[in-house]
DNA sequence: AAATATTGCAACCGCCCGATT
DNA sequence: CAATCGGGCGGTTGCAATATT
């Protein structure tokens, strides 16, 4: 039955690669290609994980990466796509050529966060941070700001398209709704798909459910537990934007809902456990959240 | 100049899902 | 049909580099 282990965990090296196996890696694929990463490692003589071998390629070594800071445009569409798909690094990506997921993600979680928080917009909701809490009418998340070279007249778009998404949990919300994550993106955008990395003008109306719920969670909930422990790293990250939480309940706000986890954080580590479970109302069949371009 | 704190990012971990046996 | 794997993903951690005290 099944098939045999991916590798020999015993015998593989972990930790930051060397030069000399970055180089047997990059020989190796340009030999052969990508693929069949479960085989890789013996086949090019590397003491690693397939998967290890896998990330390194895609995160680093492969030869079409845009090396480098991220441009004013590139941050304007991240925030715009995160606004419409969420954490979903991956998808957010595909829009970027030379971008990976995990390079989004770092830069997402190190300078577009704060950028969003410094403008009084909470990222997790892309709403102002006042009303977080709050069931909040829609925010229009407009690009034609101040910050925006590329402000094509797209008025057309904001008021022509209309999405649905209406299921599922946060994972993949758009593969049951019936709107691809490619046709959200594509009716989203004024430009062809290969010109989705920049001047893309996305005005955006979020109307998603904003509340907070108690309800416990299972595989055909309407909600999506999100529990939460905090770094201390992020926990000191958060007092610094936002000023030390005197509440003697640790952060704990009225709601019952930590700080941390009001502001959508969702680090977590052993040290700092946070009792705090927050249930995140996702969309669903019966919860049909609208998106205006 | 040294000690300490913070930041940024590469890499790992663990889970999920579809494919395979 | 069940067990297992491969690939992929999002979340988290470890640590070097940098900033601050």
């Amino acid at each position: 039955m099944g098939r045999s282990p991916c590798c020999e965990k015993e015998h593989t090296n972990k930790g930051a690669w060397t030069k000399e196996e970055d180089q047997r890696l990059i020989s190796y694929i340009n030999q052969h290609g990508e693929g069949c990463w479960r085989s890789l490692p013996k086949a090019a003589g590397l003491l690693r994980c397939g998967k290890s071998c896998r990330l390194r390629w895609i995160n680093y070594l492969r030869p079409d990466l845009k090396r480098g800071n991220f441009t004013d445009e590139e941050d304007d569409l991240i925030i715009n796509l995160h606004s419409l798909l969420g954490n979903k690094w991956s998808l957010i990506a595909a829009r970027l050529p030379g971008r990976t997921d995990n390079e989004i993600k770092n830069y997402w979680n190190t300078h577009i966060k704060r950028k969003l928080y410094s403008r009084g917009i909470d990222p997790q909701t892309h709403r102002p941070l006042n009303s977080a809490a709050a069931v909040a009418p829609p925010v229009t998340t407009n690009n034609n700001n101040n910050n925006n070279k590329n402000s094509n007249s797209n008025e057309n778009h904001s008021a022509a398209t209309k999405f649905e998404i209406t299921n599922g949990s946060e994972e993949d919300s758009n593969s049951s709704s019936g709107v691809t994550t490619e046709e959200l993106i594509s009716s989203a955008s004024p430009f062809p798909s290969h010109l989705h990395t920049l001047n893309l003008d996305l005005s955006l109306t979020i109307g998603l459910p904003y509340s907070y719920n108690n309800n416990n969670n299972s595989k055909n909930s309407n909600f999506v537990v999100v529990n939460h422990t905090h770094s201390l790293k992020r926990q000191r990250q958060q007092e610094q934007w936002y000023g030390n939480n005197n509440n003697n309940n640790k952060g704990i706000s009225g709601d019952g809902v930590c700080l941390g986890c009001s502001l959508g954080f969702q680090s977590s580590t052993v040290k700092q456990p946070c009792t705090c479970k927050v249930l995140r109302r996702s969309s669903n069949n019966n919860d049909t959240s609208s998106f205006y371009l």
